[in-house]
DNA sequence: TGATTAAGAAACTTTTAGTATCTTATGCTC
DNA sequence: GAGCATAAGATACTAAAAGTTTCTTAATCA
């Protein structure tokens, strides 16, 4: 019989791993207070105590993964390309690695049937997560204006994000990205496009 | 005390389109045998004969609404525009009319946790809409081929794809869709990477 | 060291999903 | 048109899971 208790952050810290555990194996339809419980080593009337629902936790732990681990360095990758596609590709890679978990938080929205407006939480996950990426289109773009393969100028928000969109949506749609679709994308469609509104 | 009873056809019909207002009204979280029984003016048994699960339930009529009714038509849009912009925001307005039906599909093998492997319905529902956005695009760059904007070629399937999944991304993330927001992804976009390809 | 806070176990209540049974309307066959 | 097979729909039941309450005791702080 254990006689220690885990109590505040650590306790916490347990349960979102608990919870993004249950949400990358099983899926959302296991994610239930009792599982998450026995999964984090605790009780339901813990998470109860905390959370209103299993979906106010997933949100709560994807928030705290994409935050804190993952995503906050994308605009914080080293460049090292000798072109725009270079550095590009390097930006792309990096940004597939963490995709998945930030696509939950979009079909928990949809399930719930909430859109940003009744749920600030994923508005605001939202918006940080598109801060970050832009950055890091931006960055890739002085540089290319840097080399002179690019004018001078700032692109549209829209057009800074749709590379990040169209892959989150693969990954949605549950089709493969290989090197050969990033490659297409870059060259076929983001170079040209870059060219054509900074050129 | 109604005598009539609906049966076959005529009934499924009424449990589609129950389904459906659930789903667009309510969201998917609402979409239980009981809901739906209440509103088609049936009740659960008479689901549970025909469906195993609301899941099965929900893909069953969406692929109804699909096949029957809104996307088959996009690829007879009929093209009146002067130039290879102009048919492209033709495809695309009438395009966003029928795009949340489509993700909702998504969603559910999300949450259910369940890729295009497991579920050969909603496999078979993605290529047939993949099959007919692909040749509204072929439509329209035969037509721009006439007219000698572009060369003579065929696209790679993707690069077809990728504005109806930058689309249907901006639907699922709650973004607006506009007229602007069509002419950016049109002109900044796909007529400098079209020109790109078949240049 | 005593007081306060919160974790965790267990039992309980409530709700909902899923099933079984039965009556009777519908539509087909002879 | 009478009788028969099929399936709709009402109702009640069962089983499982969500959600809650209570209580004991470990952790933390004054």
């Amino acid at each position: 019989m254990t006689k220690t208790r885990r109590r505040g952050t650590e306790l916490e810290a347990a349960i979102y791993q608990a919870t993004r555990d249950i949400l990358n194996q099983d899926g959302l339809e296991q994610l239930t207070f009792a599982n998450v419980a026995e999964r984090a080593g605790t009780s339901k009337p813990v998470i109860y105590r905390r959370w209103r629902s299993p979906f106010e936790l997933a949100i709560a732990a994807i928030r705290d993964q994409i935050i804190t681990e993952n995503h906050g360095q994308l605009d914080e990758v080293v460049l090292t390309g000798q072109s725009l596609a270079d550095d590009l590709f390097q930006v792309f890679e990096r940004f597939t690695v963490s995709i998945d978990t930030f696509n939950q938080a979009l079909v928990i929205a949809w399930f719930r049937h909430s859109d940003q407006q009744n749920n600030p939480e994923v508005k605001d996950l939202l918006n940080s997560v598109k801060q970050i990426d832009a950055h890091a289109i931006e960055r890739v773009c002085q540089r290319a204006q840097k080399r002179g393969e690019l004018q001078v100028g700032t692109l549209p928000r829209d057009l800074q994000l749709m590379p990040f969109d169209w892959l989150r949506y693969r990954v949605f749609a549950n089709e493969p990205i290989t090197d050969k679709t990033l490659h297409l994308l870059i060259d076929d469609f983001l170079v040209p496009a870059y060219q054509h509104a900074l050129g």
